[in-house]
DNA sequence: TTGAAAGCGCTAACAC
DNA sequence: GTGTTAGCGCTTTCAA
């Protein structure tokens, strides 16, 4: 360690002091602003250096009112979903010199008030929600006072929140058309929950593409592989079986594709599937592996970061807009390729 | 929106004005300080309620010179292994009225030196450092000047940095002792790439624990579903098979049951299996269920966030310390329950 | 070209 | 009990 070792730091008054000039001088070399000479201002710089300086950006933040400080509550525990997100937005807004915090909220709606409040009293210049799930969330039991606020996959309450999503039904659609393509007519659709809004976008967008809609090719359970290996079962034990599935997530596909796999099915010779998520560890590791629609979550989290400056620079944003999905071709879907 | 839209706050001399008293009454009773009469300080309260008035922490910090704000940085991608310990460490963190930034570094020297600098510049009273994998990585370069600084799950280069680091091979030894316990005595191990040391450290746990070492059971490779496939098949192979296999994590241990189930080998009645990572979603979905040693990171994070407030109240800490690993008992090394 | 001084919002020591 | 005041470290007029 070069320095000496207690936690005080140099200040600007400590380089003018150092430097020989006054504070405003020194101010305004570090902040190449005002007319100086070059000589002063060459004192100044390696002042600087020579004492370590690094400015304070709290006094910084309390003389401009502004903080460069974004907020991100999740309750995602911050997990496979959050986690892409929070990078593309930590990516945009670091690079426009942007910090975030991070808070945790897990559901607790008295932590997440905490949370919130902790990060008004840091003066943060905007906020960001983003959740486990796509859907709307209770609005924060606190007045915001006007503070920019922006949900990615996650919705506000309050009316004309702005909010970031991917195109769950065009991802859908696809998938399904992309089965379609394959000359495939008999398209199942094995998806998660019905009270995930997700499932009935993913839904939707399936029964726009599919080129005949049959009750029986269309089941709902829980998000597991589990719940996968038993539906592609009962649809294999149906009079007519399926030539395609879409599944509702990749955890589901992995399940079907193991039951078809066990009873000597063809993937995807018999029967192409895909699925919806793209997790590359389990996408990969299925044999053959799977097919899979990605949200671009992490675009969807620089797209988020964008905005939110936009809103900061004093931009009014209002609506929900979806981002596309994109198709990622695996061997589940094509044959030789 | 009860409040006005405009993003500046009242101040606390726009309490103490509304509630006709001065500035310094204004703090003291809103800090619960010095000796006031009940009557003012409800005044006082009732104002800053109707103001929705919240202290800038910004200016606090500023007059403390402590900023209740720690930093993070990780190359994890903020991945699985991250993403626990951030949890354990933002628990209690928060619970000490600090904050946490987050940054990702995402093994980029030149952007994490940048993240450090903004960290140091918004005066964070301490910084933690976790990665991808508990090994030792580079020192930031640039001088810390003495903030309390702390490696998870990863390694300090300076000598005698603070590191908190899961016992592998302890929780090695716990798997190993397990299967030994089902009567094995025919034990492998598949792990992943050596030049982890995480890897050296489990085989080492290993190999203090299994009865007869025999150098053919000893398989490394990478860290993949497939590879234990490969391994599984291999060790199938082998003139005299093992009884029990312990895999170095729990995607190879998955992959290792796969080709055992697809050989027709009884698990665990022919051959127990163990994994590590204690990872559910993967643990949970393999057929039988997958035991596996859990590393319990959430706790390792909370001892991180306890270890961190202490070196900030100026307590010294130096060393590695790992924390213990737990076993979690599944179907694939018990027969019955 | 440089220096002096006011002030961002808050706390704490000291008056009254 | 309550008011006044001097800073925390920085930026930014305005004077010199």
């Amino acid at each position: 360690m070069t320095q000496d070792d207690t936690n005080t730091r140099p200040t600007l008054r400590d380089v003018a002091r150092h430097a020989g000039v006054s504070l405003g001088t020194a101010s305004k070399a570090l902040n190449k602003a005002g007319t100086l000479r070059q000589e002063t201002r060459e004192k100044v710089l390696s002042a600087a250096r020579e004492l370590g300086f690094r400015p304070n950006d709290l006094a910084q933040a309390l003389h401009r009112g502004q903080s460069f400080t974004v907020g991100l509550i999740s309750n995602d525990s911050f997990g496979r979903f959050t986690m892409p997100i929070m990078e593309g937005l930590e990516t945009v807004l670091h690079e426009a010199g942007i910090a975030l915090f991070m808070c945790n909220a897990t559901d607790d709606p008295e932590r997440e008030k905490r949370h919130i409040d902790q990060l008004l009293g840091k003066r943060v210049d905007g906020l960001v929600f983003t959740g486990r799930r796509a859907d709307r969330r209770p609005a924060p039991g606190l007045s915001l006072g006007g503070l920019p606020t922006l949900y990615v996959f996650s919705q506000g309450d309050e009316p004309g929140a702005p909010c970031l999503l991917p195109d769950d039904e065009g991802g859908a659609r696809l998938a399904t058309e992309h089965l379609v393509s394959l000359g495939r007519n008999r398209i199942a659709h094995v998806s998660g929950p019905e009270d995930f809004e997700a499932v009935r976008l993913r839904r939707r967008g399936y029964e726009a593409a599919v080129p005949t809609l049959d009750p029986d090719l269309v089941l709902h359970g829980p998000w597991s592989e589990a719940w996968g290996r038993e539906a592609g079962a009962r649809l294999l034990a149906l009079p007519r079986k399926p030539d395609a599935i879409f599944a509702g997530n990749d955890q589901i596909a992995r399940g079907i594709v193991e039951a078809l796999r066990e009873r000597q099915v063809g993937i995807p010779d018999d029967i192409a599937i895909a699925g919806f998520d793209n997790w590359t560890v389990m996408a990969e590791a299925t044999r053959p592996p799977l097919t899979s629609v990605d949200m671009n979550l992490k675009t969807l989290g620089e797209e988020a970061g964008h905005r939110l400056i936009r809103m900061i620079k004093g931009e009014k944003l209002t609506g929900t807009t979806r981002l596309p999905c994109t198709l990622v071709p695996r061997a589940s879907t094509q044959p030789t390729a």
